[in-house]
DNA sequence: TTTATTAATAGTAATAATTATTATTATCAA
DNA sequence: TTGATAATAATAATTATTACTATTAATAAA
């Protein structure tokens, strides 16, 4: 991990992987070129979208897909538990850890690099289970 | 689960059900589109589309979203374990269950209603391995 | 069985997210 | 400072998905 071959660093990097190190949330590619505009106006959104998949490539963010059609990307790449409904397609961080915990260590499974995991459980969340069917 | 209120049981819904839970790969709706277009050719693709959503939100079978644009399901709802290549977007699923295996019964967690879950494993896959980077 | 109701479909258009393209800019080594 | 070129900005093109609407066919009732 923290491979990185860029042979140049740029402030438009810089500023995408800071601003999305600061959030909490699962922003998309639109959602950090928000943010990012407000400090660098003439960044292009195509520039946003290629360092994002750079970073996830990387290991050092995390590219996340939930049930909608856009990308999200998380600032921690170490990994956590999530949330999904199957209904509405929501994605929100678990509290606190289930037990006992997912234990990966670095390694080698199937011939693959494990670097890292992700647990989701799928279900119905709150809003979606008022509602009617 | 099992949950579902359609009023009307359709040869196109059947069919699609009986195709995806064939396979064990995790196929594109595009994917499924081609193989029941052999035996219904005049289906439509939106038809397709609406049938894996549907099917999916009522749990009875399970639509993942890789690293690519286009979402990909999964015929098995049950919860099992995938490997994910940060590099490719490759998704496989893992051959033999790791140790200690994942716990989920059928409850509350957060207010939420769980119904199954999805260990991600992600890492470099072999063939990503093998290239230079 | 025939008929009426309308859910579901087929075919197509529209939308939205992402990727590709290309001239220009700015990083970095010499 | 200067030159080479990686990376960007701006925009066009592509692709997956969703929306729309006339038509079809699944089901219930006559």
């Amino acid at each position: 991990m923290e491979r990185a071959n860029w042979s140049r660093r740029t402030r438009q990097r810089e500023m995408i992987l800071r601003e999305i190190k600061k959030l909490r949330t699962h922003p998309s590619a639109a959602d950090i070129y928000e943010i990012v505009r407000k400090k660098l106006p003439r960044i292009s959104l195509g520039t946003v979208y290629r360092n994002l998949e750079d970073l996830s490539r990387a290991g050092i963010i995390r590219k996340i897909r939930d049930g909608g059609t856009r990308a999200r990307y998380d600032g921690t790449a170490a990994g956590h538990y999530h949330l999904h409904c199957q209904r509405c397609g929501r994605l929100v961080d678990l509290e606190k850890d289930p037990s006992p915990p997912v234990r990966v260590g670095p390694g080698k499974m199937d011939g693959w690099e494990i670097t890292g995991y992700r647990l989701e459980f799928t279900g119905i969340c709150p809003s979606c289970l008022k509602k009617k069917v």
